[in-house]
DNA sequence: CACCAATCCGATTTA
DNA sequence: CGGATTGGTG
């Protein structure tokens, strides 16, 4: 039988998969087959008579870990039920469910979704009375953020915003406050965010030695994938969880992190071997996936990065069509072009074999519009939750209000429909009901016939601990006016969501399991119902689509500004992240890959459509990695000196401001800061071009005046002088 | 004071 | 399409 293995496998992929000495660090470039490996890993330890039990799967996605369990499942023909698995959330999660008092909290707790932390934290700031009538004072979404990356970093407040939005240093010591009121708050009401999941849990088993020997006993193999996405704290849970690290594999690409935004620290793997001196190293480059014109494109992306992965993919596959470069007048030509050639590869292909990727969840709008329009199927992942709607989450505040009465976020959401009862009141009810003040919940009550009933529900509900889909049809019962009134003209759609809800829950024996799931792994609207024969083009922001792989990928609205994102224009690091998003983004493809550049994109300001310049990292391509077509003013793709012909190119905003050629690279003088401001020059800057220098902001940053882009602050590290 | 309706602005990426 | 903010009303 292991034989069989070995045969399958190429010799690094197996060692992979049979070595067992020590820790083990796999470096699987994209598309080597990674998945492949674990699977056949899995399948392997159970052949050795390890217990599924004994095994622990941690990846970045429910998804990812069940396709691997089914892989490993089908090869030895053998069910691995018994395998944990899943995110370090959801393990958190479900260690934590069992021993929430050890951590000060009520007995049970809710995880928030980011709107129930909007909620939470809009609430400590009002009562901090913090950033009223304030335009400049920063969003809810911005503090959130910055909250949780100032812990997911492990940096202060004051610190990361020097780092990185250093316009908002004026308010650090107003975030610092209400961070600490957030994260007062969430304990004494039994509320837990995602960070304090990986928090908690670290603090569990530093505090309960007896219960991470007890894991570590119970989880003797621990394989981590996705490991260049793992944060500090994900690293020392991984350490925690492994000991000696006997038995433990991890698997990542350096030239794959994507998640910087959110703490990810490539140094975790990068420092794996420093950390596990006796660390084995397998090397995964064999690419199986894309033909090798696609692969020279990617490495020719990476060849740019200011800091190098050494990385040079090679495909065994036969050559394929050259990936092309389509350049459209406007966003809007952009969505037909993308539909025509939808349309032209799904005559050989399914549709599903077929994806649209993207930076963010808008930009896939007018391609939607026009897929609607024709009626292609599609199915959009990484925009908007099915747990989001706002008639599932009105029922699941109710589940939430049965296993935790003090869930404000919860309550505010399952009141808002009751006339004259607004937040406020609402607050006053949850304080009064934490604190035991009958009287206030009487008088309320009182005030408020609906919410007396629905208080009486959810304490029936308590007492009678029915399962989650009987509690669910209860509460639909109750709800179902509410509803119908709430949603006129489109309840019977949104009744579809609601049974897709009951479906779930069906399979839940637990309501704080289904309620954790339902957080941590929101499904797809539109369920899983015989997904398998369904067609659907694939539309998918690059994040969501980490891991997949399709037979053509198309890559829209690779502009400056777009990809790169313009909130990355101005930090190096962030920049060389999309730089790697995108590498992320071309390596899914298998056989065609078509990148997709408008002149123009739409935007608000500027009266609807404002000229947009390719992305630099296009820009930068070597002409011999693509094909090049434009779109003429007829709409029609040409070749691209055809349509040079056709038409001077100099109506093209793109072609006039692109930066000159310049030899890829590092750049050529690094800028050092000039000791008298009367020798401030002209400089240049990858995007913006030429501009001057007005001022010098110590340690390393300069304001800089830009033709056509006004005044930016950039880093110096991002600009080289000119003469 | 608390709630409600209208209005305007503005859009990363995720567990 | 959402949210935050604002001004009007009970």
């Amino acid at each position: 039988m292991t034989i069989d293995f070995q045969k399958q496998l190429n010799p690094a992929q197996w060692q992979a998969v049979h070595s067992s000495q020590g820790p083990l660090l796999v470096i699987a470039g994209a598309g080597s087959g990674k998945t492949r490996t674990i699977a056949y890993r899995l399948a392997y330890l159970v052949r050795q008579g390890v217990a599924p039990e004994n095994i622990l799967l941690l990846t970045f996605t429910r998804k990812a870990a069940q396709e691997m369990l089914h892989r490993a499942a089908r090869l030895i023909e053998r069910e691995l039920g018994g395998v944990a698995g899943g995110t370090f959330h959801s393990f958190a999660s479900s260690v934590l469910r069992r021993y929430a008092p050890a951590l000060g909290y009520p007995d049970r707790f809710t995880i928030m979704d980011s709107p129930d932390m909007r909620e939470v934290l809009g609430q400590v700031r009002n009562d901090l009375n913090l950033g009223k009538g304030d335009k400049a004072f920063p969003k809810k979404a911005t503090i959130l953020g910055l909250i949780s990356k100032s812990r997911n970093k492990e940096m202060d407040i004051a610190q990361l915003l020097e780092q990185e939005s250093p316009h908002l240093l004026p308010y650090a010591g107003d975030v610092q406050l209400i961070a600490e009121a957030y994260a007062a708050f969430k304990p004494r009401h039994g509320l837990m965010d995602y960070d304090d999941l990986l928090y908690n849990l670290e603090r569990l088993l530093r505090e309960r030695e007896d219960l991470a020997e007890f894991l570590r006993m119970r989880h003797g193999h621990v394989m981590v994938d996705e490991f260049q996405d793992t944060n500090r704290v994900q690293a020392r849970l991984v350490q925690l969880l492994a000991g000696d690290g006997r038995g433990m594999m991890v698997v990542g690409d350096d030239a794959q992190s994507i998640y910087a935004f959110r703490g990810a620290e490539v140094r975790n793997i990068l420092a794996f071997p420093k950390t596990y001196p006796d660390t084995t190293i397998v090397r995964l480059e064999e690419n199986y996936r894309s033909a090798q014109p696609i692969l020279d494109l990617t490495n020719a992306l990476l060849k740019n990065a200011t800091t190098r992965f050494e990385k040079n993919l090679f495909s065994r596959r036969a050559e394929g069509p050259k990936p092309q470069l389509i350049h459209t007048i406007s966003d809007q030509t952009q969505a037909k072009a993308v539909v025509d050639k939808i349309l032209e590869l799904s005559r050989e292909c399914r549709l599903r074999d077929i994806a649209v990727l993207f930076r963010a969840g808008f930009q896939s709008y007018p391609v939607e519009m026009l897929l609607n329009r024709i009626g292609l199927r599609f199915r959009k992942f990484g925009g908007l939750k099915f747990t989001e709607a706002a008639h599932i989450k009105d029922v699941l505040a109710y589940l939430r209000l049965i296993a935790n009465p003090a869930d404000l976020p919860a309550w505010q959401r399952a009141v808002v429909h009751v006339k004259g009862l607004g937040p406020k009141t609402c607050t006053g009810f949850c304080k009064a009901l934490l604190e035991g003040d009958q009287k206030k919940v009487a008088q309320v009550e009182k005030k408020f016939p609906d919410v007396a009933a629905a208080f009486a529900l959810i304490n029936d509900l308590r007492r009678e601990k029915p399962a989650p889909d009987a509690a669910l049809e209860r509460i639909l019962e109750f709800y179902r006016p509410l509803f119908q009134e709430r949603y006129p003209d489109d309840y019977p759609r949104r009744q579809a969501g609601l049974d897709q809800l009951l479906q779930i829950a069906a399979g839940f024996e637990e309501l704080d399991a289904f309620l954790a799931e339902l957080t941590l792994e929101s499904p797809e609207e539109g369920g899983e119902v015989d997904s398998e024969q369904e067609d659907y083009v694939v539309l998918s922001t690059v994040h969501s689509a980490k891991g997949l792989e399709w037979k053509s990928v198309l890559i829209i609205d690779l502009v400056n500004g777009r990809f790169p994102s313009r909130h990355a224009l101005d930090k190096a690091d962030d920049l060389e992240e999309e730089r790697r998003l995108l590498y992320v983004a071309c390596t899914r493809a298998r056989d065609y890959l078509g990148l997709f550049v408008p002149s123009s994109v739409y935007n608000r300001f500027q009266g609807g459509s404002e000229p947009a310049m390719p992305s630099l990292f296009v820009s930068e391509l070597p002409l011999e990695c693509y094909e090049e077509w434009r779109e003429d003013y007829l709409g029609t793709l040409k070749p691209r000196d055809a349509a040079k012909a056709g038409r001077p190119t100099s109506r093209s905003p793109a072609s006039k401001t692109l930066p000159p050629p310049k030899p890829s690279g590092s750049l050529p003088h690094p800028l050092h800061a000039p000791k008298d401001p009367k020798t401030f020059g002209y400089c240049r800057h990858k995007i913006f071009g030429r501009g001057k220098i007005v001022e010098f902001l110590p340690p390393n940053r300069y304001r800089v005046n830009f033709t056509g882009f006004g005044l930016k602050t950039i880093m110096a590290d991002f600009l080289t002088m000119e003469d």
